[in-house]
DNA sequence: AGCAATAAGATCGTATACGATTTCAAATAC
DNA sequence: GTATTTGAAATCGTATACGATCTTATTGCT
């Protein structure tokens, strides 16, 4: 019948609505009443939670509860920063493999990019390229724990939802020229260490824009606060 | 009263026989019997194994269970080359603030690295020390999911039981010469992507000398076959 | 003998039930 | 008025039960 297991919808629903922003973090998520939404019993929402615990999307505690995982100030740095350290040795790893025309498709999706600077900037739109752009570098990459570790790292900033670019906008004109330079560095068969450091250094240069804003405006966020 | 549930329990159990190498990889895991010789019902250890799939320790099958995970002859590999990215990583974010007092402290346990190089080598021993003296270097990274991937890492390597310097006693000598490189580095205040580099490619170096030993002896050992 | 259908056993998946723990507010004491 | 106690409500933790699914051995057919 069912193709997946109650525990698995349960999950596939809470992960779902994690990721589009419906569960807020700090988000308490109880147990029953999503079991009664789901028309299941909570044993299945339980495993699922438990689950998203170990993915660290939710946070637990015992005889309390689980919330969605609060998002600390420095919760933006450190992800970026790792993110910036596997995708990085994911594109140098995968660059050998790259073919003419995986390189022609990623320049066609930077030319997209490059569209969307004139007019009105759609963060959400540039940000959804960015990922295609980048996938197309990094997929091929045949360490998979490592391909692994960027995926979860992109899954993370989606739920920090801090898309980058709606801060700093300015760093998208930047970003779709590195992009380039990046093409080109693979193009010529440069050594999987060059390559992997200009895409470490391009990541970390949104990560240093951001940084500079929030300087610059004070943005003390602390904790993100918890909202039911 | 018992401060951890017993999921918890059931967790722990479960995870140190696989360290251990009690389990081995490819044991199936049944519900029932665990449950009974820990005198609890399937519930609790149905979480714990789902736990220990999260993070990849057992493989699970719809309506079939749980078993050890099976260990493919790339994953070494692969979880070498991912030790490597992160420790590496950690290492050279951690540098900056490392103190004279630690760096003595891994000169110390180098020093006892050393000693161990005369007489029977005991490879289980040395790579405890291995362990011991990186971890100074490390557990001061201020970036804790670059720090979890380290610990994930090393338990990984654990559980594929490889020591490495089981294989390649060899190596062990120029391992020890290249912690004190490492030091010396970090002592002199290189910058952090240089100690990254180095510390990287000193365990590229311990991967390399182990492949190029698989490889000699054409020691093609597929998968790790199952053991009932 | 070889293959297919079938039945039996093993094991998992989930519902229900209830005791245990925490939280929070109201009542009481000082 | 503040602090402490008490008790009820919310919520989790786990046991038990049973239906669902997979595996394997058996039977029967060709």
């Amino acid at each position: 019948m069912g193709a997946e297991s109650k525990s698995e919808q349960a999950y596939r629903l809470i992960r779902s609505r994690i990721d589009s922003g419906q569960y807020v973090p700090g988000y308490r998520l109880v147990l029953a009443p999503i079991a009664a939404e789901l028309k299941m019993s909570v044993v299945p929402v339980r495993e699922a939670i438990r689950r998203l615990e170990a993915e660290q999307l939710v946070t637990f505690e015992r005889n309390v509860g689980a919330q969605v995982a609060l998002i600390k100030e420095t919760e933006y740095l450190h992800t970026m920063q790792t993110l910036a350290l596997v995708e990085g040795s994911a594109t140098g790893l995968a660059a050998p493999d790259i073919t003419a025309d995986q390189i022609k498709r990623a320049r066609a999706v930077n030319d997209r990019m490059r569209e969307t600077l004139t007019g009105a900037f759609d963060p959400q739109h540039f940000t959804a390229l960015n990922l295609e752009f980048h996938s197309v570098l990094f997929e091929a990459c045949p360490n998979p724990h490592i391909l692994d570790l960027v995926h979860r790292g992109w899954n993370r900033m989606n739920v920090l939802r801090n898309s980058s670019f709606s801060f700093v906008p300015a760093r998208a004109t930047e970003s779709v020229d590195e992009h380039e330079q990046l093409l080109q560095l693979i193009e010529r068969r440069a050594t999987p260490l060059e390559i992997e450091l200009a895409a470490r250094a391009h990541r970390t240069g949104t990560l240093d824009a951001v940084l500079a804003y929030t300087e610059e405006h004070h943005h003390h966020q602390h904790h993100m606060e918890e909202t039911a």
